[in-house]
DNA sequence: CTTGTATTCAACCAATCAGTTATCAACTAT
DNA sequence: ATAGTTGATAACTGATTGGTTGAATACAAG
């Protein structure tokens, strides 16, 4: 899992982390006020902080001893790319459609791939055998 | 994990799988198809199919002893769907821009929260301690 | 300097994950 | 029936995760 999409995608995989975001949407909170609404320890929270964090999701500034989160948005907006790419097989009016339809042809559609670079032609599923 | 959005993101937090899945979206293929560019054994590629089956991103057919795998892009439209609540935080375009700083003040955003219904008007922290 | 508060760190634990190999099941062809 | 091929399943393993408790750190106020 070293890429960072992966990071984030991980990150987002979970209620607990969503929730932390969907409070620091609403403004910058300290570890205990986001810690709050929730029913685990302090520690866990922290926890589950440090994993946003290490996503890019958050940033924690300082302040005495409270460490104010803030919602870094940028990881999002590379998640929100990564899908674009497969906006096509569901929003029917996508806007690029016919531009796709010229040129997906070749273009082997979203690189996300880890290593699949030498793409046989797919041959459709064999009908016969030997 | 029960919820679905937490499976369908915790299915793409993975290359391998995105990788399957970019290869899906090219068309559909047989198991031992998307398994040939990857470094890892069949079972391996199976289990990883099955995760993505089980969250709803792919279907499995049926043809002889082949499993045709098909792209089932409605997970991944709810993804979008859910990011979109934070496209302000990084889309200063962002159409709705009016109408979210005139309304947005009381909505508190994003519903993902499992749990954080009584959030505390959040006093800014703290200043001088007691 | 001591106390109180906010947060992190460390050690631990059970559960899940990603991979392996080996076996089983389904189907085709001979 | 037998053999070959495609794929799934089972059992195992090491690493990671999500939680716990308890100690450590950082700071402010007396």
């Amino acid at each position: 899992m070293t890429d960072r999409l992966s990071a984030t995608l991980a990150a987002l995989a979970d209620p607990t982390r969503r929730g932390l975001l969907a409070r620091l949407s609403t403004g910058d909170a300290t570890v205990g006020e986001l810690a709050e609404p929730f029913d685990m320890s302090l520690a866990a929270v922290s926890k589950h902080l440090k994993v946003l964090e290490t996503a890019g999701l958050i940033s924690q500034g300082r302040q005495a001893q409270w460490r104010p989160c803030h919602l870094e948005a940028e990881p999002l907006q590379a998640v929100t790319e990564w899908l674009e790419e497969y906006r096509r097989f569901w929003d029917h009016s996508f806007k690029g459609l016919n531009h796709y339809l010229t040129t997906m042809q070749q273009t082997p559609p979203p690189g996300v791939a880890p290593l699949p670079p030498p793409l046989p032609p797919p041959p459709p599923p064999p009908r016969s055998r030997r």
